[in-house]
DNA sequence: TATTTATTTAATAGACTTATTAATACAACG
DNA sequence: CGTTGTATTAATAAGTCTATTAAATAAATA
């Protein structure tokens, strides 16, 4: 496990703890577990990070941040058509599921175990939505008053479009093993699913 | 809590065990922790489950059926048009969510925990869906070739049906928090994303 | 080199967990 | 009434988990 011969402690400490909350949850990840993967004594964890549920922040901290600036960082799109703009803005929010797998499941499964968590966290993501949907309410308002889109309100659209690419990653654990797919088969369904979802969303909007 | 006059002590561990392993899951529940809600020493949790691995089963066991049957009995539908039974199919399975909204988290967490789990309760599931499929795919493509619906693979439109359901329910605890949702309005969400659904879909579907 | 500082370990306290066992209360029944 | 079987509890073993502390080692610095 441990060939970091020039990565510091801290380090590897911090990424088999992502790894391990990743893969089992919080519950289910003891410190001494992680101890034992990196290699190292159990106590050395929490000399560096004090406790495990300051360890876990930090990394939960960290993996809310990417995956929420990620989904809102959509700024130089210009001016292409309001279609193509959505299609791009649903590609993107997939191809970061597909970098990011597990992180849905983490957010979902640790936010229940400390709703307190949310509000610090929301204050942190001053990378306010807002401006975004306002103009993007524009600009749906315009296609369906032009008679190019079907008439359908934004947060519905949003709501639509975030479960489709969403409950695929989420029920992506059970699928796996129900169909038994292998690496390869799992990576076909996920390129798949991306066209698809775009589709059935361009295709829904028609009016 | 524990007004349970006639019921058994049996059962009220099971209902309160559930309710526990539904809110916090399997983890984060103790056996310490039933007993007290309960009401009765933790020793009578073991008398009659032996341990907490099985009483989590027996809960969970009976939670899978419920839910996976329900989506599979779609029996007297008869011989209404494709696009009402689609329609029907999406509601029942919405309306089963509805009833059981935290079915889903548990069964996508814990299956993660124990995934031998899954083929376990796959041979139990004799409910195959392959006729159902097989019929649906039938009509499906009788509705592509006489020009009523778009073209699109059966198990693409499943998966869409299924993410557009789910994802709402999955998260929920999220979502309430986050827009700080009363019961009220968390009904009214709910709701709506019934209908939304249905539309959402069955407008992606025209040719 | 000597001394301070940072990293790492061993040992362990203290809390909690699951599970078992033996003892007790309670019921039914002969 | 006394006996038998079930339901329930108290006590506790055995293990794990987090966190702390003191000691040992390594690194840095003067």
């Amino acid at each position: 496990m441990d060939i970091n011969n020039e990565q510091s402690m801290e380090q590897t400490i911090l990424e088999v703890a992502e790894r391990l909350f990743l893969e089992k949850g919080f519950a289910m990840t003891s410190t001494t577990e992680i101890a034992k993967e990196v290699g190292c004594n159990q106590a050395l964890i929490h000399y560096y990070y004090r406790t495990k549920d300051n360890l876990f922040n930090v990394i939960f901290e960290q993996k809310f941040k990417t995956f929420f600036q990620g989904i809102f960082e959509l700024q130089n799109l210009g001016e292409i058509p309001f279609l193509d703009k959505l299609k791009y803005i649903i590609e993107s929010h997939y191809d970061l599921l597909t970098k990011n797998p597990k992180i849905p499941s983490l957010i979902l499964n640790e936010l229940s175990r400390q709703p307190e968590q949310l509000n610090t966290l929301k204050d942190k993501l001053h990378t306010l939505p807002e401006q975004l949907f306002a103009e993007l309410n524009r600009e749906l308002q315009s296609e369906i008053e032009n008679g190019r889109v079907r008439n359908i309100a934004l947060v519905d659209l949003l709501i639509s479009m975030l479960s489709l690419n969403l409950a695929l990653f989420i029920m992506m654990p059970v699928v796996e093993n129900l169909l038994s797919l292998n690496e390869t088969q799992k990576g076909i369904l996920i390129t798949h699913r991306k066209t698809e979802n775009v589709e059935f969303i361009l295709k829904s909007l028609r009016p």
